[in-house]
RNA sequence: GCGAAAGUGGCGGAAUUGGCAGACGCGCCAGACUUAGGAUCUGGUCCCGCAAGGGGUGGGGGUUCGAGUCCCCCCUUUCGCACCA
């Protein structure tokens, strides 16, 4: 061993060993207890950054302990390849897209195996090869034949900065998920759609099978599926022969309608203006109330507004006729478009009928009080109660009225009960170059006609001139664009739009169980070994896109018959942000950390020691150069400990509690020893799910110290070299989950051929743990007033006594009455005197 | 507004089941070794107090022999959703 700890020269000899060996490798093995560890795959944005450092340093201690505890552990990496980052820099440099790609995935390999994380390279995937996304094509056609990928004309939300539609799930706070201040503005335009709606139940459902998923996420999930149970009522219009259908949860308000509320696109509202008394001054007052709607989520002090249309409508239930009204909150895509005013039991009805003077009338009361609301309600009373002035329905429950009068409704026949949901399907066509092409083809004669399996994969044209302006770039490919019509073979046009990447990412996991394979997107064999992902780690941000998108995937995977199950992953984690000066790391705000930089000064195992010690992984941290400094240190410290002692100690056998000849261990050795099996415990303890590995590491870090303060007692012979390495051996076991270079190093130091991966994880032995004797705390009336020291194997009677003798404890008790002992034995005693 | 999480020293955090609050680290103070120290080692470091002692986990109340932990009310912060009818 070197005497000084030299990181850069430790890190590249067990990185080229590990490869050597093949270490991280892992085959399907019938039988064996197999451990899928799986991190978020990386963007090729050119460098690795300390998120992806902290993701994966998180995921690598789990695959390093499972790997030690005997499981078959899959472990790996790819691409997210495809995107327009890439796309914008080509354009820029006007270079092609994928010359960017592999240069960065080159780049940012190298990168993670400079940290030395133990991904099985063999399954690494691109997403951008036609060998991969062939298969979201494939996938594209076989939801196609289902009827779960379909065009239509539809209003979509348009990225100005991206010249890109989004998905719903893309759009925050009405602006573009990668351009936080650009505003989406809304584009009429054909599309193609994914029915993830057909299986918004499912995915409702199926959140049971995932209990091992952080309830943040579900309930993320569960607010975007939005899915609402109410009424569909029809209003008539006497005047025009028609009906508006409203949409409402709470039809046992209706006594209380005294308006409807249309959306100013309402289909209808053209037949109210063509039959109003003057139709141009009604056209002009609904373009203002249109102009005034909501059209993005970024309006802050958005005014309610409205325009009565003139027209009335007839209440079903009570044969009351109110006014129609145009307002600017109602929203067209949600419901039917139209709503039942109840000023007294919805807050924005209130506002709204408050302003324009609209009648407010109570009909919902609190359940627990016998007459009515006080006078001159300042908001809408929204609670369930009871009902009054509802004619039949007066006296009932909300619940009950709700459930008959939705009954009565579809008797009389107008109306029924009906469920909403928030989600929406999936837009996935991009006016962009750099993703996978939509295998349809668009045939005069045909129509659309989908690309036959066997002509897969439709392979992205390399020649296209980019220019970042206008519509698809693929639609200035003629040799692209033009093609043969598969059903008829006549001339036909190519589907020039290509798909969204969140469909890349959607089951790029199941790939990596035999990347290569031609046949099929996935080898079933294997999924049914490796699957369910054991523990996906990654970042809480793709809660409701990524997340939902794969949920969704599997689903209709399975409905293909490619897999049996209905989720993917078994356990989901989401670790913290990383953090600089209380902000994320970003090159626009200059804060950027370089892992590359810190690995040159510091080397992997710091960087990755003190990204777990500094901060719970669930929780966000922020990063400081001082901190480094002490994990640095720490490892230093390590590292000149065992050197001292490991030309003494590697030719020796480690003492173990199961050897053939017990030793008589001397009370220093008792302490030595007790502080590893401690360690061990904890770590042990805690690698089976709670995963502070800040607290692992600060238990390393005491052993160490204890070894610090014994080894006067090590240099004395008064804990013996096997008792020794058996301490040491423990400790650098347990720092290989955190910084396996240096362990696999000291290992060697210590004597061992073989690298720690493939050393049994050890067993910690209760008796060595536990502690002989213990300082109990003794309180009087609950303030602490002394300690004993007394043997663990002491019973309640004697803590009691010893307790009472203490002199400081007595002290307290003079003159007093003892009216109760409390004992909790091994913690505490308190004695509560009058 | 709705939903979720959180609030502990100068800082990051620990206390897994109600039982010694502040482990471990950073920073700071003092000392040792040193030509030197941004190396290393030793000691100290929640607050008030010379001390005995007292106070202390966002604030207030409660349950309990005992509360950072459980219950109620309030405040603050972060995140997600938000005229979704």
């Amino acid at each position: 061993m070197d005497a000084n700890y030299n990181p850069q020269h430790i890190e590249a000899k067990w990185q080229k060993r590990w490869a050597e060996e093949k270490l991280f490798e892992a085959d399907v093995q019938p039988g064996k207890k197999k451990y899928y560890v799986l991190e978020m795959l990386p963007y090729p944005s050119g460098d690795i950054h300390m998120g992806h450092v902290r993701n994966y340093s998180l995921g690598d201690a789990l695959a390093r302990y499972k790997w030690m505890k005997g499981f078959n552990v899959i472990h790996p990496i790819g691409w997210d390849a495809f995107g327009l980052p890439a796309e914008n820099a080509a354009i820029k440099h006007q270079r092609h897209p994928s010359e960017f790609t592999f240069t960065y995935i080159d780049r940012m390999r190298g990168q993670l195996q400079r940290l030395g994380f133990s991904y099985d390279w063999r399954r690494e995937i691109a997403s951008c090869v036609p060998e991969y996304y062939r298969w979201n094509q494939w996938m594209f056609l076989k939801m196609y034949e289902r009827g779960s990928a379909y065009r239509k004309q539809s209003r979509v939300n348009w990225c100005p900065v991206c010249c890109t539609v989004l998905a719903n799930e893309q759009v925050v706070n009405g602006c573009c998920w990668r351009h936080e201040d650009t505003p989406v503005v809304e584009r009429e335009l054909e599309q193609w759609f994914l029915k993830i709606t057909a299986y918004s139940d499912q995915l409702l459902d199926d959140m049971k099978e995932l209990v091992r998923w952080p309830e943040r996420v579900l309930a993320m999930q569960q607010n975007w599926i939005g899915k609402s149970l109410g009424t569909e009522v029809d209003f008539a219009l006497p005047s025009l022969g028609e009906r508006i259908r409203v949409f409402t949860t709470r039809v046992d308000t209706i006594f209380g309608c005294t308006a409807v509320f249309v959306a100013s696109e309402h289909p209808l509202v053209e037949k109210l203006i063509a039959s109003a008394p003057s139709p141009e001054k009604l056209r002009l007052e609904v373009e203002r109330i249109k102009a005034s709607a909501i059209r993005t989520r970024v309006e802050v002090n958005f005014e309610k507004q409205g325009v009565d249309t003139g027209f009335k409508a007839r209440n079903p239930y009570n044969g009351e006729e109110v006014p129609v009204w145009v307002a600017n909150f109602v929203l067209m895509e949600y419901g039917t478009g139209a709503v039942m005013a109840v000023p007294a039991h919805d807050q924005r009805d209130f506002e709204f009928c408050t302003v324009y003077g609209l009648p407010i009338r109570t009909v919902i009361v609190p359940a627990n009080v016998g007459t009515g609301l006080k006078p001159a309600p300042t908001e809408a009373y929204v609670e369930y109660g009871k009902l009054v002035n509802s004619g039949p329905y007066t006296g009932l429950t909300s619940e009950q009225a709700i459930e008959r009068m939705t009954r009565d409704a579809e008797a009389k026949g107008f109306g029924k009960g009906t469920i909403q949901y928030r989600l929406k399907d999936w837009g996935i066509s991009r006016q962009r170059y750099w993703g996978t092409p939509i295998p349809m083809v668009y045939c005069d004669a045909c129509g659309v006609v989908p690309v036959p399996e066997k002509e897969l994969p439709v392979v992205l044209p390399s020649n296209v001139k980019l220019t970042g302006q206008g519509q698809s770039p693929l639609a200035e490919a003629p040799e692209f664009v033009n093609t043969r019509c598969p059903k008829c073979g006549g001339p036909a046009r190519r589907e020039t739009d290509t798909m969204d990447t969140f469909v890349d990412s959607s089951w790029y996991f199941y790939r990596y169980t035999d990347p290569k394979i031609d046949t099929s997107p996935v080898n079933q064999e294997a999924v049914r070994y490796w699957f369910p992902v054991d523990q996906y780690i990654g970042g809480i941000e793709h809660a409701i896109l990524h997340l939902i998108y794969m949920r969704f995937f599997t689903k209709v995977m399975r409905d293909i018959g490619l897999v049996s199950f209905s989720e993917p992953v078994a356990r989901l984690f989401t670790q913290g942000m990383v953090l600089k000066g209380g902000s994320a790391m970003s090159k626009s705000k200059g804060n950027v950390v370089d892992p590359v930089e810190m690995c040159a000064k510091y080397g992997a195992d710091t960087v990755r020691v003190y990204m777990l010690f500094a901060a719970p992984p669930e929780k966000d941290f922020d990063w400081s150069e001082t901190g480094i400094e002490g994990a640095s240190r720490f490892l230093n410290r390590v590292y000149r400990i065992i050197e001292r002692h490991a030309a003494t100690l590697c030719n020796i056998n480690a003492w173990t509690s199961t050897s053939k000849e017990p030793l008589e261990l001397s009370s220093e050795e008792r302490r030595l020893l007790r502080k590893a099996h401690q360690t061990l415990r904890h770590v042990t303890e805690d690698m089976e799910g709670r995963w502070h590995y800040n607290t692992d590491i600060a238990m390393a870090m005491e052993l160490v110290n204890e070894l610090s303060e014994l080894e006067p007692a090590i240099e004395a012979g008064k804990i013996r070299p096997a008792v020794t390495k058996s301490a040491l051996e423990y400790l650098v076991l347990i720092l290989s989950l955190f910084s396996p270079h240096i362990a696999d190093e000291l290992w060697e130091g210590l004597g061992h051929k073989e690298p720690l991966l493939r050393v049994p994880w050890p067993e910690f032995d209760r008796e060595l743990a536990a502690e002989e004797e213990l300082e109990i705390p003794v309180q009087v009336n609950g303030k602490l007033r002394g300690r004993i020291r007394v043997a663990v194997t002491a019973d309640e009677e004697e803590i009691r006594r010893r307790a009472q003798a203490e002199e400081k404890v007595n002290q307290y008790l003079n003159g007093r009455q003892i009216v109760k002992v409390i004992v909790v034995p091994q913690k505490l005693v308190n004695i509560v005197v009058k």
